[in-house]
DNA sequence: TTGTACGCGTTATCAT
DNA sequence: ATGATAACGCGTACAA
């Protein structure tokens, strides 16, 4: 007894065509331009499809359309809330356009976040944004070869001949910088995360430098506090800063909200009380920021925006439409309540 | 003078094999079985892959090898820690096993999800994840048709008939009670975020409920509070708790940590000394919840662990191995600094 | 070790 | 409005 059981291959355009007494076109007219099939011969079509749980199959569609609606974003990590955030946000937005997002994480290491380029220029993306910066050299012009829509987000090198969707990191500490000095601050402290691989940060402390250095003022090297992260490493930061010796810095600035966090945090262990004694400031705006007491004097980045503004950015360029290469937005200061005039 | 310039097409197989002097199998071996090709060929092959940009076009691939390596999970959203540190982890590892993976957010909404879902079926995932529960009836139905693997993760509905990793919520709960109940607490209020479409939570309290009957004791509904998410959401809870009529809890077990933190923030403006005065725990064990002062007492979830083993189910079932189809972990008591035994 | 030739599933072009 | 047919780019038996 030979068993002629057909083993139930996955269904195609095709068994659905025969189920619905069509050819394979209409098949795909049906599904992608409803418009142009009879009403009559649409419905046989869903219904055979819906029968035999038929969707179009990626790899086939994507190979004739020349397109696989998917892009990608390469980010450090999603464990930070701006981050995340962003993602989000570019998710939401390719949504809109039927395009479906494909993250890759590199750890802040650059060569993990090129190798994530290349895996994405593999799985065929139709964009591509890359958190903070370029990772190697190089790279760039494999995506331009592969004629790939490419933005650089958050970060922002002024003058970079790359694409990209940011704010100017040093602006915005200068910003932070002379509303302290306007408060009458004179002494300053900074606490600032890694480094490493890392110019975003490196901008943030020359912004402060500079503006500092307006009023003839700097940072002396005791005050500075850098390479690591975490509320943890605020509250370390802030002992080690208000330990040193000479005077004291009445004024610190942070180049995140969770490092202010910390040093808030350590103020209050410390028995100083903020802003009375100590005014400190964050950045991001992350949603914590709003939530503690006191509430956090920081700068808000709008992460929402880069995203939506880097996936406006790269669905123009799909649609081989001319765009602004280079997009700033303006992180606003938002003055809470752990800033005031320094003590007498 | 007729312009014979060729439009410069982006290169494929066949380029890099007249380039190599090679015929397009050669070319397709050297990048997927380098053994199988003569080290000089494979050089050759290399040499003018490089030259010409090329990368195997993914839809062409796909097609031909039936397989996308591209994965896809669906969260309620990045801009929770506990979510956002999974995705990573399955990020992660799935790159271990070349797969890329798709991103979707559905913001808690079971339309939403399930919307996503069937994208990333169109989109012709390997694979799929998705956090919390199935989010529509018949779903399932279409993930089985496609013979994709499929899993929930996170969440856990005993007797569930799909496939999860995840942990008891009940049991969980359960635990964090019975630890309360041996230091001597009798009178509990508890805090949750929103439990529309979200079965979880409704579990977490059915713990609570369930380890407070086994001692004869209940939870008074003044003492429940129930629907909004966040720090603010634990403050207002903390005060609302406290101010109804009746005997005043000792002990206020909170859904996730972020409530707990916000309730420890107010019990702190009430002039409560933590853990003195009154109990709180938190849930997750969230990155804040080790370095606030006092650190909270918590039930730590490892959702990386959960993401591995997510990522390691749906590898074997591509594999066509045989797997448990129930994985639980199970989270732990970490115990810190916000519980004590009641006051006299 | 290498080449030939076919199939993967869909969409676009062109006829009808 | 619909059908026939030719790409689309790669992987892989099979043959040499």
């Amino acid at each position: 007894m030979a068993a002629t059981q057909t083993l139930p291959r996955t269904a195609r355009a095709q068994d659905v065509a025969e189920a619905a007494g069509v050819s394979t076109a209409t098949v795909s007219r049906a599904f992608n331009t409803p418009a142009k099939v009879a009403p009559a011969v649409r419905d046989r079509v869903f219904a055979a499809a819906a029968i035999l749980g038929w969707l179009p199959h990626a790899a086939g569609s994507a190979l004739a359309r020349r397109r696989t609606s998917i892009a990608g974003v390469v980010i450090p990590t999603l464990g930070q809330e701006v981050f995340a955030t962003q993602v989000e946000a570019m998710q939401a937005a390719f949504a809109e356009h039927d395009i479906t997002l494909l993250i890759g994480c590199s750890n802040y290491d650059p060569d993990q976040a090129a190798q994530q380029v290349r895996t994405m220029l593999a799985r065929g993306v139709d964009a591509l944004a890359v958190l903070g910066q370029i990772p190697q050299a190089g790279l760039f012009e494999v995506v331009q070869a592969r004629r790939v829509p490419f933005v650089i987000t958050y970060g922002s090198a002024p003058g970079s001949t790359h694409p990209c969707v940011g704010f100017d990191n040093a602006t915005a500490f200068s910003e932070i910088t002379r509303y302290l000095l306007a408060l009458g601050h004179q002494i300053f402290g900074m606490i600032l995360p890694p480094t490493l691989h890392n110019e975003r940060i490196v901008a943030r402390l020359a912004g402060v430098r500079s503006a500092l250095a307006d009023e003839g003022l700097g940072l002396r090297p005791q005050h500075i506090f850098e390479g690591e992260y975490g509320i943890l490493a605020g509250r370390k930061a802030l002992r080690q800063i208000l330990g040193a010796n000479g005077p004291r810095p009445t004024a610190i600035i942070c180049g995140n909200d969770l490092l202010a966090i910390g040093a808030l945090f350590e103020a209050r262990t410390m028995g100083l009380v903020v802003p009375r004694d100590l005014s400190i400031t964050g950045f991001d705006d992350i949603s914590m920021a709003g939530e503690i007491d006191p509430a956090l004097t920081t700068m808000k980045v709008n992460n929402v925006e880069i995203g939506r503004l880097a996936v406006e950015y790269l669905v123009s360029q799909l649609c081989g439409e001319a765009a602004p290469s280079e997009v700033l937005i303006l992180p606003a200061l938002v003055e809470r309540s752990t800033t005031a005039p320094p003590p007498k």
